[in-house]
DNA sequence: AGGGCGAGCCAC
DNA sequence: AAACGTGGCTCGCCCT
């Protein structure tokens, strides 16, 4: 590839002859240099692009700047039309990170994107080994091997021409490698999910850079309570694992304290403080939980573990993400961060604050804010239900009965108006469980009912839940023999494994029954992204988290209740895009404090 | 000193 | 005959 064919776009008449020519194109490479990574904390200096070709426009966002050294967006005003409209498609590598830029600096919503990184994604399907970044991705699909050595380096000063080389080669290799992404998603059949994916990046954009508000007073005071707590049970422990000790010093006799969070002292120190005590092969919680009510010494350990937890996962840690810009905190959130197509979150995890209250009150709306919080009701079952028609499911969906109840009434073989509470519960159970591939062991292990009695509960759920149970067995087959799973939406799985491993084809299975169900839901999700993304515009409204089947959206107090319906109507619309058979429901809250 | 890994546990 | 799925974070422990 010819990487000096380059122009420099440093006056507004070459920026309106660059743009004129680029909007030729059906689709166009795209790519951004900027001083940092945070969009509230740098600048965006060059923004290059590539036509057909191989002619590429590196633009000198220096060149166009006001006094106060913010990009001027008049001047800047052909550039912002391309990329706002949906033609010419702009092709770049986690286009996320050119939307924030684009959105932040240039007050314009990126549109029409084609992201090689997602589709790279795609077509690996969840192969592990598969990695995505321009490099990688580069040498797998064009086999170009591309120095990213320039990535990190000064963009702030006098560009060098090796900079200037790299940037424009960067936006030049989106071209054939869409081209080449392309064949790739149409013989996999990924191009409906593609699309999907493409449609999604935006709302994901802005759901960073809008960020989520965490009250720091209240997150602070939270802490101080819990390591009171903390320092109490420690202190309890200690004293409960303390080895008689033969050494004296001046205070008295000393206690030798162990690591209360190393689990290999811990198990040393519980066989002796419990000696005849059969314990179990791990500190597992679930493990030690039975002998909790027998020993003092295990119960505390366990109240211990959950506030050590809560320290050290959800402690001071979360409060250096706040960014010093907007005073919130701006998660990174992945697309496709599982191969169900799951999105994951990091730097925070906001997908994994605890239910409880006193954590989730610390997230919440600023003065004159409200939260819209809307979630899926047992989307996963629902989604279940349509994909496998099973009569049951769907009868008791479409008639509103409580599912867990005629499922307990039926595998307990009683009456619908006598099951017990905690009968509907142990159904409840295993209507989740199936969707994971549970088998009577584990059905006992977390119920406590006998495996011989789990065994035969598990035979009457499926004897009355015909549908279900050969769609399963089919996707357990396929997973197999095919290696493959698929959602509705077309999202794609690909199961390698060794055909002598077992272990590993078990899995494969439970994946494949699995995968399209949770699959499912999070192609729901992102379609939801979408369709809220554009309802939303014009409107004070903010989407500020999501956690699977959960949207979180902030919004001016004046007004929030028309922006509550939007919400909940666009998730319904979304769900009832792929689940027709049975009603889709969405229970939504305003609140001032994320809980519900 | 810092990376890799597993245990443990939080979310859905 | 068996095995409930997807993530991230922090810790201890072991290695280089």
């Amino acid at each position: 590839m010819d990487s000096s064919n380059y122009r420099l776009v440093n006056s507004a008449s070459e920026l309106a002859a660059a743009a004129a020519e680029l909007s030729e194109h059906a689709a166009v490479g795209f790519d951004t240099e900027t001083t940092a990574l945070d969009p509230y904390r740098g600048r965006m200096r060059l923004m290059q692009f590539s036509a057909p070709g191989g002619a590429a426009y590196i633009i000198d966002l220096d060149r166009f700047r006001k006094g106060d050294g913010t990009p001027d967006r008049d001047a800047l005003a052909p550039l912002r039309g391309l990329l706002a409209a949906p033609r010419p498609v702009k092709v770049a590598h986690n286009a996320k990170f050119d939307a924030k830029w684009t959105k932040r600096q240039l007050d314009t919503e990126l549109g029409g994107i084609f992201d090689t990184m997602l589709a790279s994604q795609l077509v690996s399907a969840g192969e592990s080994e598969d990695r995505h970044s321009l490099a990688a991705v580069a040498a797998r699909y064009l086999d170009e091997t591309v120095d990213k050595s320039e990535q990190l380096s000064d963009w702030g000063g006098e560009l060098s021409a090796t900079q200037l080389e790299y940037a424009a080669r960067d936006a030049a290799l989106m071209l054939p490698l869409r081209e080449r992404l392309i064949e790739l998603l149409r013989r996999d059949e990924l191009v409906e999910v593609a699309q999907l994916e493409f449609q999604c990046v935006l709302p994901v954009a802005c759901l960073e850079l809008a960020g989520i508000f965490l009250d720091k007073e209240r997150w602070r005071e939270q802490l101080a309570i819990v390591e009171k707590r903390r320092a109490i049970l420690a202190e309890e422990l200690q004293v409960m694992l303390a080895e008689e000790s033969s050494q004296q010093s001046f205070f008295g006799p000393t206690r030798n304290d162990i690591n209360l969070d190393s689990h290999v002292q811990l198990t040393k120190a519980l066989k002796r403080v419990l000696p005849g005590v059969e314990l179990p092969n791990s500190t597992r919680n679930w493990k030690l939980q039975p002998l909790a009510a027998e020993h003092k010494v295990i119960e505390v350990l366990l109240e211990y573990r959950t506030v050590q937890k809560a320290l050290t996962s959800y402690g001071e840690n979360i409060l250096n993400e706040i960014n010093p810009v907007t005073g919130r905190i701006h998660a990174n959130f992945h697309q496709i961060g599982a191969p169900t197509g799951r999105f994951a979150c990091t730097n925070p995890n906001v997908q994994q604050v605890p239910h409880a209250v006193e954590y989730r009150r610390c997230f919440r709306a600023p003065a004159g804010r409200k939260l819209v919080i809307a979630d899926y009701s047992q989307i996963e079952l629902r989604i279940l239900a349509h994909v496998t028609e099973d009569k049951g499911f769907i009868d008791a969906f479409n008639s509103g009965a409580d599912l867990h109840r005629v499922t307990a009434a039926q595998v307990f073989n009683t009456p619908l108006e006598e099951v017990t509470r905690e009968q509907r519960d142990f159904a409840k159970r295993l209507n989740f469980g199936v969707v994971y591939g549970i088998g009577a062991q584990r059905f006992s292990m977390m119920t406590g009912i006998p495996l011989t009695e789990a065994e035969s509960i598990l035979a009457r759920y499926f004897q009355t839940y015909r549908g279900l149970d050969a769609w399963l067995r089919d996707a357990a087959r396929k997973a197999v023999r095919e290696r493959t799973a698929r959602t509705m939406a077309g999202r794609l799985a690909r199961f390698n494994f060794d055909a002598e491993d077992r272990q590993a084809a078990s899995l494969a299975q439970r994946n494949g029954k699995n995968m399209p169900i949770q699959g499912a839901s999070a192609d729901i999700l992102k379609r939801a992204l979408r369709l809220l993304h554009d309802r939303l515009k014009e409107t004070t409204a903010r989407l500020v988290n999501i956690v699977h089947d959960e949207i979180v959206v902030e919004a001016d107090a004046a007004g929030v209740e028309e922006i509550a319906r939007t919400v909940e109507e666009a998730m319904c619309a979304a769900g009832e895009e792929y689940v027709t058979r049975v009603p889709v429901k969405v229970e939504t809250e305003i609140a001032d404090e994320w809980v519900k």
